[in-house]
Formats: C-alpha cells, sequence, structure tokens
DNA sequence: TTTTAGCACTCTCAAGCTGAGAGTGCTAAA
DNA sequence: TTTAGCACTCTCAGCTTGAGAGTGCTAAAA
C-alpha cells in the first residue's frame, strides 16, 4: 500500500490527535490544531481515502475518524520515527539500575517497575531462563529432623530451592559431602549426562540426584522464568477500561501464567533477541487482548539466557516513547545479564 | 448496643440479601423472599429503628435500605455464624497442598490462588518473616571473573540470595573455604553477635562478613518477607468497581508495597497467630480502601517465623465464608511451616 | 487537475420530561 | 403490639428535542 506523503502526514496527525483525546478526529480540528496549510474539505477528501482502505474508521456517520487496528500498524511498521529516549530519561533508569541492589530479582522487579512508571501501562518482566538445564552447584541444608533444604544451581544463575524429606536424619556433615560430590560428579551436566552416573552413587545419592533430576526437568520445561508484574492498575485509569469488564479481560492475561507464557511463547521467544514485537489488538488471535496492544522484547545472550519484557496498555498507546522504553530496558537487562550471569 | 432477637434477624437477613444481589432491600421484597411471620410493616418499623441506629441507610428516601459500614462491622463482630468451611471444601483445599511441590514459595503462590478462589476476590500473602536475624548457612558461588553468587540461610528457612564483586578472582575451591568458615563461626549469631567476630577473619572474609552483616540487616529492617497477589482481575468483575476508578484506587494499596506493608504493620502485626481481623471500609483511616474491606490473618510461629495472609473485597462481601477460608488457609500455612522450617 | 468554499444532511449527546414501579412513613383499626 | 391502607416520594428507563460537530458532494476557483 502506497501513501502520499500527505496522507502519511494525516495519518500521523490524527493518530497523535487521537492518542491524546482518546476522542474521534474531525478535519476541521486537524487544520486548526496543527495549523495545516491546506483546508478541511481537503483534509476530508485525504480522510475519505484512508477510509477506504481502511486505515481510518468512522464510529458513525457524523463523527471524526478514529485510526482502525490496519493504521495503527501501518503507523509503528512505517511513520513511527525511531527517535530513541531522551537522555536524561535514559540516565535515569540506568542510575536506578545503578543504584539497586545487586541481585537478578531486584533488577527484574525494578526493570517492571521502570517499565510501567515511563509507560503508565501495565508490564511484565520474565526471569532469564535457559532451555537447557546445566547443573552447575548443590548445597542440602539441614533443617530439623528429616527435612533438608535442597539449593541447586543452574549454569546461568537460576536458582530452585526445595524442601526434601529424606528416609532418616542425616547430619549437616554427612549433607555436605553428598553434596560435594554430587557437584563434583555433575558439573556442567545436563539432564542425559546426569541420569548415566547413577552407578557411581549410593542409596542416599541416588535418591537425591533423581530429585535433582525431577527438578531440573521442570525447568526444562517451563518456557519462561519466574514473571514479575507491575503496573496493573495503570491501565485501569485509560478511558478505554473505564468499563471494568474491558480492563478484566486484559489484565486477565497478565494473571493467569499460563495464558501469558502463551502469549509469549508464540510471540517474542521466536524473535532475535534486540527485535521489537508489537501486537495490536491481539492481532485476530489473542481474544482478550482485542481492546489492548502489547510491546514485547526479548533480552540476555540467544544462545543461552533470554529473558522477555513487555507491556500491555490500551491500543491508543504511545507507540514511538512505548517501543523506545522498551528497547532501552531491555538493553539495559541485556548488559546486566551478560556482566554477571553468563558462564 | 443491644438489638431484640427480631432485629438481629432483620439485619441479618438485609445482610445477606443485599450481599447476594447488590441492591438495596425493600420490606416487601425481605418478608416475601424469605417467608416471614410478619407483615412488611412490621418490617419496616424494625428497620426505622436499625436506621435510627445507624446500622443501616437509604440511598434516597423512597429506597429501600443497605448496611452502612457501622452495620457490616455489629454483623460481624455478633451475628456472623462461625460455621467453618464444609468438610469438602476442606480436603480439595488440603488436597491441592499435598499434591504441590514441597518449596515455600509453591505453598504461598498456592495459598494465595486459593484464597483468591474460594473468596472469588483479590489475594495477598506474605512469606514468613522473623523480626530477628539469625544467622544459619552461607555459601558462595563463583559465578565468573569475580562475580560471587553469595547464598545466605537463615534461621527459619528464609533464603537471601546476591551478587557481590570480589577485589580479585578467588577460585570456587578457596570460596567454598570461607563460606564453611563463616559457616562454622556464625551458626546460630545474630546481627550483635557475628560484627564481633571481625577480628578472626582475613581481608576476604571480613569484607564478606560486612555485606552479611549488611543483608542481614536489611531483611531485619524489612516488616514482611516476598509478597504475593493474586485474583486482582476479581475484583474488577463487582458491580460497585465497575467504574474502575473505584478498582484502581483499592486495588493500588495491593500493588504498591510500601502502602500495604504500612497496613499490614498497622494492623495485623499485631494482632496474635490464629486471630481474624477484618476491616470494614478502611475505618476510616485507609482512604484508598474506603470501598473495600479486607480480611486478615496471622500464620506462623508467634515467636519466631510469621507471614500475613489476607483477603480484599468489595465491603459487601460473604464474611462468613471469607473468614472461614481465611483461618483455615492460615491453620494450614501455620502447620506447613511449624513442620518444615522451624528450628 | 487539484483545491476550496458552501451547503444540505446525518448522527450523537446532553437536557428535559414523563409515567411506572418500588418503597416509605403515618394513621387508625384489629 | 401488629397490621392494613393510603398518600407521598424518589428513581429509573424511555422518549423527545435542539445544539453541535462532522461529513460528502458540487460547483467554482486556482
Amino acid at each position: 500500500m502506497q501513501l502520499t506523503d500527505r496522507q502519511k502526514l494525516i495519518l500521523t496527525l490524527i493518530i497523535h490527535e487521537h492518542i491524546r483525546t482518546a476522542q474521534p478526529v474531525g478535519s476541521k480540528t486537524l487544520v486548526q490544531k496543527y495549523t495545516l496549510e491546506m483546508s478541511s474539505a481537503t483534509v476530508r477528501n485525504e480522510m475519505a481515502f484512508l477510509t477506504d482502505y481502511e486505515l481510518l474508521r468512522q464510529p458513525h456517520t457524523s463523527a471524526g475518524r478514529v485510526p482502525t487496528e490496519e493504521g495503527y500498524r501501518y503507523f509503528v511498521g512505517n511513520l513511527v520515527q525511531k527517535s530513541g529516549l531522551p537522555t536524561n530519561t535514559r540516565r535515569t533508569i540506568t542510575h536506578q539500575f545503578y543504584q539497586s541492589r545487586q541481585d537478578i530479582e531486584q533488577w527484574l522487579k525494578l526493570a517492571a517497575s521502570v517499565l510501567a512508571n515511563q509507560s503508565q501501562a501495565a508490564s511484565l518482566v520474565t526471569a532469564p531462563h535457559s532451555e537447557k538445564a546445566i547443573f552447575k552447584h548443590l548445597e542440602l541444608i539441614a533443617t530439623r529432623g528429616r527435612q533438608v533444604l535442597m539449593v541447586l544451581v543452574l549454569m546461568g544463575g537460576e536458582i530452585r530451592q526445595q524442601f526434601i524429606a529424606l528416609q532418616e536424619p542425616v547430619s549437616q556433615e554427612q549433607l555436605s559431602q553428598i553434596a560435594n560430590r554430587l557437584t563434583h560428579l555433575c558439573s556442567r551436566c545436563d539432564i542425559q549426562q546426569m541420569s548415566r552416573l547413577k552407578g557411581q552413587l549410593d542409596a542416599l545419592g541416588q535418591d537425591i540426584l533423581e530429585i535433582l533430576l525431577a527438578e531440573m526437568a521442570l525447568t526444562e520445561r517451563s518456557a519462561t522464568g519466574e514473571i514479575y508484574l507491575d503496573g496493573m492498575t495503570n491501565v485501569l485509569s485509560e478511558p478505554e477500561f473505564s468499563e471494568s469488564d474491558e480492563a478484566r479481560q486484559a489484565l486477565h492475561i497478565l494473571e493467569e501464567r499460563s495464558l501469558l507464557e502463551n502469549l509469549l511463547a508464540s510471540t517474542v521467544m521466536n524473535a532475535d533477541v534486540g527485535g521489537i514485537q508489537v501486537l495490536i489488538g491481539g492481532e485476530g488471535t489473542w481474544e482478550e487482548l482485542r481492546q489492548c496492544s502489547v510491546v514485547l522484547a526479548r533480552y540476555g545472550d540467544p544462545n543461552t539466557l533470554t529473558g522477555s519484557i513487555g507491556v500491555l496498555g490500551p491500543i491508543r498507546m504511545p507507540y514511538d516513547r512505548t517501543i523506545s522504553t522498551v528497547r532501552f530496558v531491555a538493553n539495559v537487562l541485556s548488559d546486566l545479564v551478560s556482566e554477571t550471569l553468563a558462564v
């Protein structure tokens, strides 16, 4: 679809104005507000053209125009200027990461919070996760009686902890010995390699190895790491979600982990690190997202550890700014991950 | 305030009916629906009495009656029958805990999910937390270069992890040695006792001890453990939150961690384990909760590890059922905590 | 050929009105 | 003390109406 420069200008202005006001935009208003060098009639003709191409829509005969989802897609694909974030915003964000505790969990929470605040929408951040579970380190810590706390560290820094109940009480000394032995034996092994080591272990060691294997298999099976959400209440203040049923639908997809994993798995997980994906109005697939748009990105090291971040807001969303923010935060997280977690 | 049995009955029925329908309740409706052995005029007289005592309210002259917050308080304090949960519900819940992975995090998430589903409202669960940080176990795990992952286990099973950057690279062997030495030295020590041990350590050991102390101090300072939320979208379907601005206010207090910690600190943290606290309409203190009620309980071992659980819903909430559910889940968690985490 | 002024037309939305319905309080009788 | 009866009050959904905003079309101007 080829538009003239003037048509592109008018589409852009309508989208800008509509994002600002949440109202249909009329020809006269547009000429006045932006002091265009043409009459409203000319604008009307162009609007009619854009409406024919389904980039604009009229809510009713005598209302102004509203961008269609197709219109937003054209805008995001062709017209949005990749401005990048203003320098002082970048500085503020970097500063916050620099100031926070050196702890992935904190960073991820902070990332979610930054995204939510900057975009005034709901945000999600998944912990970096590797498709392949590689053993790194095991600790066994006696708590009381036969209850033992198992801490399993995977290559890449994912930590899994679990209580296990042994057949009979074992002292901390013994537990440490077993943990050491397993750590040495299994170092840098994947599930297959580890399951071949059973023969070299006594009964207790085998039991624990079983539990390790189960835990690692579970990690491999899950599509993402821990999920952090923030800013759910932000979207409630948007006028399109003033009837809370709409909001409920949209937020439900964030709250229901399985839905969210599905969404991520079929979109951003196939994308390259560094690329941005924009889902507008559910793209015909995601019924619950019909009223929303989602801006997603992947961060981390494509070959080992990756996670996703995203922003969920109304379709009427300031895409340029949101995309810049998501891209910037993804880069910051990528840097942090490669600095601290990489092998 | 002393009410006759009949007045109590009528108040109870009005509250039941209002909770069911979210509408003002009229005298005639009440007599019909509950086939009362008296005329609507009698009911009207009693209603007038209850209205004088500010237990009921008329939204306008010719509408039925609606319970006031005072009315709900009287109801919760005097009239709610402590039925306990039906046996099969209890079984279902217990079963879910029994089936889940043996892992506090899973249990807490499950508790939040159970509360949200059973009460069809928003729920919160805080991880068990001890006011006093007592050292139990330390692990140091080399990641790469000078980055080290520190895992600190406190008495009671709280786990804190953090990346630290050492002055110069140290091998995993050496790290394990240091961790072992510190674990032995500090075992069962509190912050004061630990800070006296500096003299017995080399430079690196002292650095790490400093970090440990900072981390433990941070833990002591924070009022609660990790917070798990669920069911935020449940409250969006209640008619009183159909204008999403109301919902926004209410949910915001859950999302903003500092607000929530404040709320917990000034209510449930002073209560006994086992007791239930019901906040109705913010009780004049919590502006954001004017439209909501919160049912809170504390679980765990009062002397060592405690956490809070709660349900946030509309004032028009099925208190009997919610209170039973909260009490039951608190007991389940208390049992789990004392079985697995206690010293 | 493109742009613009002018005009008739369309549709929404807020305001005002209205009657049905639900509920009340009061009074007098049971 | 309870109840039947009645006049009264208030809301709410449905309807009408006029102002306002915006459109498409046509014919003239550039």
